[in-house]
DNA sequence: CGCCGGATTTAA
DNA sequence: TAAATCCGGCGA
């Protein structure tokens, strides 16, 4: 099944998807390892819970398009939006692995040598692949500037509550909507139990 | 290894 | 005023 696919369908199954697929720009090759899915104004963990507004507004575009976000005043995160035009739903990318480009990678990170945690957590990723504002919005499945392709076909997958939306309401908050390949050292904290 | 506080801007 | 976070410092 082609990507586009998966990630025109629901979020949590476009969210198990993304596992193990590769984010491409210029030097640098991640692979995702793990993420978070959060759906529409139903979702009250979600950027859409009170409705569009200019922040979120690419959750409601099409599939495949990135939705980048500043977050605690000084880290920026990007989303893979999911689900047909028109709904509003997105994963935002948690963890991931540097198969090439450590070197740009590094200096974007501001770190002396390489870790298996250099990209374990959001904004890390963001940041390795040099990201902010401008790349809001754009089309993530054309071969261009930020690209999105399939990867390694996942093993086993782990699963538990998002991070940080403690002030999310029931069920929400409890929702098991992070996903992490099992095994990869590039899973950010608090470890998902196994 | 786990907990805690500070950084720093924006959205609602 | 709190946020879909990160990092360094401190204590066990």
């Amino acid at each position: 099944m082609p990507l586009k696919r998966i990630l025109a369908g629901p979020v949590e199954d476009a969210a198990r998807g993304l596992l193990g697929c590769e984010l491409v720009r210029e030097d640098v090759v991640l692979r995702i390892v793990e993420v978070e899915a959060y759906a529409g104004p139903e979702d009250t963990a979600s950027h859409a819970r009170h409705g569009r507004t200019a922040r979120n507004a690419p959750m409601w575009g099409a599939p495949g398009r990135a939705y980048l976000y500043f977050c605690y005043g000084m880290h920026w995160m990007l989303n893979v939006v999911t689900g047909p035009e028109g709904v509003a739903s997105a994963v935002l990318i948690r963890g991931a692995e540097v198969l090439a480009g450590m070197d740009t990678v590094l200096a974007r990170r501001r770190a002396a040598k390489p870790s298996a945690q250099i990209c374990a957590g959001p904004g890390k990723v963001a940041q390795a692949l040099g990201l902010a504002r401008e790349s809001d919005g754009l089309d993530l499945l054309r071969a261009e500037g930020l690209h999105l392709r399939p990867g390694l076909t996942p093993g086993a997958i782990l699963s538990g509550p998002r991070v940080g939306i403690g002030f999310a309401v029931e069920p929400d908050r409890l929702r098991s909507w992070r996903f992490a390949l099992a095994g990869s050292p590039a899973v950010s904290r608090p470890r998902i139990a196994p």
